[in-house]
DNA sequence: TAGGGCTGCTAAATTGATTTAGCAAGAAGA
DNA sequence: TCTTCTTGCTAAATCAATTTAGCAGCCCTA
């Protein structure tokens, strides 16, 4: 009893007085090599007894292939956001029999260099580089030779990516206000810089234009942008405070995420509004908060978990390009007929 | 240009004419081997400008040794909770120049045993066992030979383990409102399971330990002591209403944790109460939503980051027992005076 | 001037799995 | 009867590192 030494392909061979050669032909089953069907047998059932398992090191260092996937992020381990999309690829990676490596740069883009380097000298067969937030970002050069694939993120090399599809998002998040009879909508969240400027994000100027293109088909605009930053609570407190006292009041509005949302709903409660009696709400993201709201709030949830699998996907299965992952729009109770149309429909 | 081959030592050794012995003797700075001054710098230099890096497959075969730790964890990673815990563990990992494999088991405590397995495959040296909330559970003897660690989880095997200090804290956290001058205190979230079965939680007998004492040092006990179950914010709402219709309605009240926190102050604001001046509020855990809360949350943080520190220097460095790590008290705004005492000093 | 000791370095074994090249024995064909 | 296939299997090389054992040369000494 105790711990032997490890069982290795010699042990089972000798134990079934057939070779090494026969024993690896044999558990790898390569075609075209002829042992025998009682050779084969003898072998599975020795390998099984002894617990056999191959040493991974043994196999990486012959075959220079390591089955390692290196998982670089700059703060999605850490943040109650994202680790879905860490979920999302080691259960992938699993399935395709992959181990992951994680390392953090935190948000200095300084340390991406070196943490890919690491990985690189781990000798990862393939390397995901994914963000907290979808940004555009320069992907080092010392990543030549090994395939990256971007998650929530895009680079002017073109590297294959992973991304929400915010377009249809948009659409479908203001389609819900609009569906409910809502004319008079304002958005929370505006930010031209996020907009236009694909270094602070590549996926919300999509989103603002699945908004638009959806008013658009009914023929209104926003009654209002008001411009947040940076996207928390105490932002969208402040704005709809303001907006509450304001000249233009809106009967539904659209934040840009649940943080914000969150806030608005603070400052509606406190001034005594209902939701979504009074005013409806709805926002982006699916952030835990989202749930934990009174009514609960109907947001755009982004899929982290379904791109970190389709990242080990584009990863290891080959393919290039953009691809968009489907946003689900998750209904909870915040929205309702604007006020003083309870019996609207559309 | 373009990938080449990798660096080995045999190129490093053909660059100085020298042999693969003295390469890695000197690289390695093996004491006792007198190689030349002149030998060392060639070395040096050479390795350098090929950028040589030693290949873990090949280090790990020949040294039975492979530098990398498992993280096992029910769902830490997927939770917005504790992935500070891995944020924890990659980083001590680092600096200790070991790569992390991590996998999940999701809640079933059935697929532990093949997870661990996993793990053995690709040869860890040494497993850390990290919950989701801290309980007792039983460590799958297949483990044997490797070292374990449990995180935030104990064992009836007495495998050494961190968990956080929350006798101190609780003691902590009934001070916050001791000292504010409050005596008519009620715990929301009661839990006689998890405060007397370890297998439902070992910490949570010493929460409630430390704030009894702390009640008892000034002569007093819980006005209430409300079971709720679970501890999700609907829960610490629905306590909350029916307290303030009831017959005893405290000053102050702790909650077992910040989901119920956030359900209570829901229920005092939709009832007209101010936090602090009506009600003061306190709870633990430190969770992403008590700062969103207005007015901030004060609670006992579970240092899930310093955990996840202390796991890995326990796994590598050798120890045994239990070790508790403090849990720092947040202040925020949720404690005042208690109502009709504005000018009491303590 | 042979023996001992030191200095500077290296050949070869080792780790565990995969794979190439090919051996021996029996069967089939000429 | 000899050649040619097939069948069933294996020896040895290979991957990139570390480490053991030890080889030359040189100096010193008795």
């Amino acid at each position: 009893m105790g711990s032997s030494r490890r069982v290795t392909l010699a042990d089972v061979a000798e134990r079934t007085g057939l070779s090494k050669t026969s024993v690896s032909l044999i558990l790898n089953n390569r075609p075209g090599s002829r042992l025998s069907a009682d050779a084969v047998l003898r072998v599975q059932a020795a390998a099984a007894e002894l617990g056999y398992r191959p040493d991974p090191a043994a196999q990486s260092l012959r075959l220079g292939k390591t089955r390692t996937i290196g998982f670089l992020s700059d703060e999605v381990t850490v943040t109650r956001f994202a680790s879905a999309m860490i979920r999302g690829v080691l259960d992938t990676a699993e399935q395709r029999e992959h181990t992951v490596l994680i390392a953090e740069t935190g948000r200095d883009p300084q340390k991406t260099a070196p943490a890919l380097d690491a990985m690189l000298a781990r000798r990862a067969d393939g390397i995901i580089v994914g963000l907290m937030g979808a940004k555009e970002i320069d992907v080092p050069a010392i990543a030549s030779g090994v395939r990256v694939v971007l998650l929530n993120a895009s680079s002017p090399t073109g590297e294959p990516s992973i991304l929400p599809d915010e377009e249809s998002a948009g659409r479908a998040i203001a389609r819900q206000l609009l569906d409910a009879g809502h004319r008079r909508i304002t958005l929370i969240g505006d930010s031209h810089s996020a907009a236009t400027d694909p270094r602070v994000s590549v996926t919300v100027g999509a989103r603002f234009a699945g908004l638009d293109a959806a008013l658009a088909e009914v023929g209104i605009n926003f009654l209002e942008r008001v411009p947040v930053e940076p996207w928390e609570p105490v932002g969208g407190y402040e704005a709809m405070q303001k907006m509450l006292n304001g000249p233009e009041v809106p009967t539904g509005i659209i934040c840009s995420n649940d943080r914000l949302a969150f806030g608005a709903y603070q400052a509606l409660q406190e001034a005594g509004w209902r939701i979504p009696n009074d005013m409806s709400v709805v926002s982006f993201d699916d952030d835990e908060i989202a749930s934990y709201l009174r009514p609960g709030l109907t947001t755009a949830q982004i899929p982290y978990e379904e791109m970190g699998r389709h990242a080990v996907d584009l990863l290891l299965g080959g393919g290039e390009g953009r691809h968009l992952v489907p946003m689900p729009i998750i209904i909870r109770g915040s929205v309702g007929a604007p006020r003083g149309t309870e019996g609207f429909t559309s």
